[in-house]
DNA sequence: AATATTATACTAGATCCCTAGTAGACTGTA
DNA sequence: TACAGTCTACTAGGGATCTAGTATAATATT
């Protein structure tokens, strides 16, 4: 039995690919079963076996904990959505943008097509408060 | 693997971490004989046939041209730092935000404090211009 | 009770990333 | 010319990721 230390969010390593996949699914779920997991996951042709061999190698890395009292192990994220989220964008800022959070910002506002008014309005108003608390 | 012919932007594979380190180089000083980038690394202790390896494979991949005219082959990024940063972001904002650029800014100011008040002003500056563009 | 189903653990292989060494070709110099 | 230095190409190996099969134990069904 493998001993799992309580990892603090900081130390958790960045979920991969598939990783991310299927911790979509944890997030929309809530504690799932493997079985539950594969049936969701949006990429079929994945064999049971293989969610299964994925959620043991995230419970070893702690990006899920588990619950095994019963047969089935339920499984739940370690990192909510945001969380998780903010972790790979803390990262993206450092290996992409030297630490410039503007230059990052002004690139998503560049590249995409996005905001409709209403979003732009939600994204001045953070601003607002980035102001107020800066003084 | 496979061997990739020179290749439009949208098709080319996303830099990994080490990759990054050396297109860094090749932004920062433009063109680059292997010799040149080995010097210039951040990361020394990396021997300068690991450096000339990275650049072959990177070769292969399309993320660098190359003037082999000269014995010492001079290397070129194909895509600029903005170009690279926007398929970085772009790739990120599917697969980790499901397409929302507004959620991925908002994460973005959230996390990290960055913005000076001059800062703020600049995201400001590019809102009004896509409200401007957008209607 | 015997059998079929379902779950986990363990193992293994394919591929990619990173690292670096060796061999051989070319260049400059004593 | 011989030798030392520099450059590329090729080869190789360790580690991580992803995939999935096999073995085995637990549960359900007939």
């Amino acid at each position: 039995m493998t001993i799992r230390k309580a990892s603090p969010a900081s130390s958790l390593p960045e979920p991969t690919e598939t990783e991310l996949e299927i911790l979509s699914v944890l997030w929309q779920l809530g504690p799932c079963t493997v079985r539950h997991v594969h049936e969701t996951l949006e990429r079929h042709g994945l064999a049971y076996t293989t969610v299964l061999s994925m959620l043991q190698i995230m419970y070893q890395k702690g990006l899920v904990s588990r619950d095994d009292s019963e047969r089935a192990h339920v499984y739940k994220p370690a990192l909510s959505k945001h969380q998780t989220q903010r972790q790979i964008l803390g990262k993206l800022l450092h290996r992409v943008f030297e630490g410039s959070a503007t230059e990052l910002v002004m690139q998503a506002l560049g590249s995409a097509k996005p905001a409709s008014a209403e979003e732009i309005s939600k994204i001045r108003a953070r601003l607002d408060e980035l102001e107020a608390h800066d003084q």
